[in-house]
This record gives structure tokens, C-alpha cells and sequence, in this order.
DNA sequence: CAGTGGTCTAGACCACCGA
DNA sequence: CGGTGGTCTAGACCACTGG
């Protein structure tokens, strides 16, 4: 079947996405059992059950206890999605990275920003406006707030030379994050400071990091739109 | 440690990474070996080596054969990003889902769209365009170019009772697929069909689609900026 | 009840890395 | 070279599902 010297619980996911590629199994149908798949390979339970776990995991079959494997229902395509540190991402497609900084203060959260943050109103909080440049265009206006509890010394960086995500991530080992990715107009300001058009569409992206016990950092980046994308892809 | 009585692998999972969430191994420290790890926790090496793979998987640990296992850089948030059929994903919320069908017709490849399905120009295509309503409010538009290998009979469908990735998922097994989102404008004509402002920031997703030896179908959604978000997050 | 998947063991051989 | 991870085996016991 494989050309190449695959591993065997390789050969066997190869298989089983082939039928169901090729339409041999449908979503829903009944994959063979473990037992099943052992006796046409030769091969022992342990390795077809890696593959069978793999091939759950990716989603491509559904596994259920005592009952059997089937197709999974592919009504979703999913992929991964990497959020990554700026400067990085920049640096690998071989361009430059450069920041400017236009606010880095101490303030009081107002009732929204201490909810987000589960402290009370009126908490300090770092706040932080950044406009980061690819090869001199803007591509990125971060504005950030920080918890001082996970980052006391954060208004001391030279953010031209550590981006907040790089620093925060070293400092305030990363535990959970949420995100979410909406189209959103800049304002007036926001527009001057990316030197784009007021009025120009913007990918705007939230998102809130915790570290350990605390909410470490609530971010907001606006990415021009003709100038970003998010993108991905998803195979089998 | 753990109170539950979890499986040993996710005791060793669990364990590994507590110590990194509490910042006792940093990025790139070595993380003790699987002989090591089987001597500590009293269990064979091959549960020591699925949690560690399960790990290195879930992008927590970086293995190198030869050399051992690191704690990751992590310089980047992974999420699943799903993308479902958008009539599921309004069933879910609990709303109601119906389309208006604008426009399906057989029409000619232009180069680039020639390009796109790997066909020649002037290749005979399917072309749908379609707005999907939650509880009344439009909250996509669907432009559509399908291949007919892939779907002969695309065009006899009721789009009424199964939107177009409904029926493709169900008739073009889905081997491979490319996405990327973007902000940008909604068009007069695209406003107009979406009920919304001219100028009005939207979410623009392009998505292509391969089923087996065809480049099934090319997508553009359109959703209203302040009507749909893309959303998810990562734990630990 | 028999069959399924979920977990686990105690070995084994290999390819690879660094000293 | 010794230590690492990558793979594999031939058993085992369990929890769960279905008829």
C-alpha cells in the first residue's frame, strides 16, 4: 500500500484514511475492531490501538467504550491556531521588526477591566500602547493591561527590545488563554497611529491570559485588514 | 497529588506539568527521563512514554531522540480553530437557522478562479451565492464556486433544507482543506444582501476545499463585523 | 453474556545523540 | 560508548456496551 518503510500503526492510520478518503467508509459507518484490525495486520493490539488513539484524537474516527470505532462525523474542519509572539513571527518571514511605544503608565481599573481581571475596582493595573512595524509598516497596535501581581517590574522594560508577549510569557508561565477574533472599524486615533485610513477595516483580536492564580494580562490587537490574516490548513 | 484516581499517564501528564506551570522547570530545562520518570512513579516505561508523547503532542515538551526531553518555548497559544457547517452551529446556539438564495448558476473559470481549481480557463464551474440568517438577522454570505466533478448535481439542489457544506461534506470527502481570514469591507451590492451599512467592517474567511484528486470548492463568507466572532482557548 | 475499547506491564530491538 | 527516545510484542485486567 505505502511505498516507504512506514511504522506499523503509521500503515494502519494510512489505511483507514484511505477508506474513508476514498468513500469506501462513510461518516458514521463502523470501522473494524482492534481485534480485527490486529489479525489483518499482524500485528498486536498495543500498536493498533496507538493508531486508532491517534486517528481519535485528530478526529478523523470517534471512539466509543464497549460499543466500537465508527467515522467521525466531519461536519468541522479543525486546525490548529498559533498565536505567537510578534517579533518572532516577523523575524521568520525574514523581515524586521521594529516597536514604537506611545504609553507605558500605571492606572486604576474601572468596574470592566477589574472583572476581567477578578479584582476589585480601582486595582493598580499596567497599561501599555505599542505599534509594532514589519519592514517599517504598522501591522499591529497592541494595547495591553497587565496584572502587577504576575509582572511587577513590567513598566521598567525596554519593550524595543523584549515585546510584552515575549516578556510575559517568560515571567508568568502561561496556564490558560482565551481568545476571540472579530472585524471592527479603528477609530480615529487607533487610525493615525497604524497611518492607515480612519473608517479601514481591522482584524481585532481579545485576549486574556492567566498565569497560576492570576489573569496575568488582558490584550487588545488591532491588525489592519489588508496587511494581516489568520490562516491555517487541515489535512484528512 | 491529585486526589481522583486518574490513569497513571495522566499522573505523569499532570505532574509534569504542575511543575512547569509553577515555574519550577523554564523553558528549555531538561524534563527528567523516561527511566527516570518510570523509577519515581513506580510504572513500565511505555505509560511513562505515551504520557510523555501525548505531551509533546499537546506542544507542552519538545523530545529530541538521542538527546532527551525539554520543556517547550512556548512562544505561541494553540488552539483548535473549528469550522463548522453554519447550520449546526445556530442549531447549537438554540436559534433558528434559514437562507435566501441569490444566486446559483453555471458559469466559466476566469484565470484566476482556473488557477484556484487547478482546471483550465474557461472550465465550467458551479457558482452559488447564498445569506444565512440567525432568527432573522443575516449573519453570513455565502459565495461559492464548486467543482462539478465533485458535485454533479450541485445544482438541483433545495438550498433550503441542506447548505452547500452540508452537502459537500456528505458528497466530497474532505481530504484536505485551506483557510484564511482577514477584515475587509462589505461591497454596496454585499451590504445591501447582508442588510447591513455600506463600509460596514466584516470578517472575510476564504476557504478551499480538496476531495480526493479534486479541488472541490472555493469559498468566500462574508459575516458582519459585530455579529460573529472566531473564538477559543488554551489550557494549560 | 461476549465483544469492545482503556489501560498497563515487562520485556525487547532500533536509531540517534553526545561525550 | 552509554543514554535517550521510537517502536513493538504478547500477554493481562478492567469498564463499558449491547443484545
Amino acid at each position: 500500500m505505502t511505498p516507504a518503510k512506514l511504522p506499523a500503526y503509521e500503515q494502519v492510520k494510512a489505511f483507514i484514511k484511505t477508506q474513508i478518503s476514498r468513500g469506501v467508509w462513510r461518516a458514521g459507518d463502523a470501522v473494524p475492531s482492534e481485534s480485527a484490525l490486529q489479525q489483518q495486520f499482524g500485528i498486536s493490539r498495543m500498536t493498533v490501538n496507538r493508531a486508532m488513539k491517534e486517528l481519535a484524537v485528530e478526529g478523523v474516527v470517534t471512539r466509543i467504550q464497549g460499543s466500537g470505532t465508527v467515522v467521525a462525523q466531519l461536519h468541522r474542519i479543525s486546525s490548529t491556531l498559533a498565536i505567537r509572539d510578534i517579533h518572532d513571527e516577523i523575524l521568520e518571514r525574514g523581515h524586521r521588526h521594529s516597536t514604537t511605544v506611545l504609553t507605558v503608565e500605571a492606572m486604576r481599573a474601572d468596574a470592566a477591566l477589574a472583572q476581567v481581571f477578578k479584582l476589585r475596582t480601582g486595582a493598580r493595573l499596567f497599561h501599555s500602547v505599542l505599534v509594532h512595524f514589519e519592514d517599517g509598516v504598522a501591522i499591529q497596535l497592541e494595547d495591553r493591561h497587565v496584572n502587577p501581581a504576575s509582572a511587577p517590574h513590567y513598566l521598567e522594560l525596554d519593550f524595543n527590545a523584549c515585546t510584552p508577549t515575549h516578556y510575559l510569557l517568560e515571567h508568568a508561565p502561561l496556564t490558560e488563554a482565551s481568545y476571540s477574533i472579530e472585524a471592527g472599524l479603528a477609530s480615529a486615533q487607533e487610525a493615525r497611529q497604524l497611518g492607515i485610513k480612519r473608517g479601514e477595516p481591522c482584524l481585532v483580536m481579545t485576549r486574556s491570559t492567566v498565569s497560576g492564580p492570576h489573569v496575568a494580562s488582558l490584550a487588545r490587537l488591532l491588525y489592519p485588514g489588508n496587511r494581516y490574516s489568520f490562516s491555517g490548513n487541515f489535512q484528512l
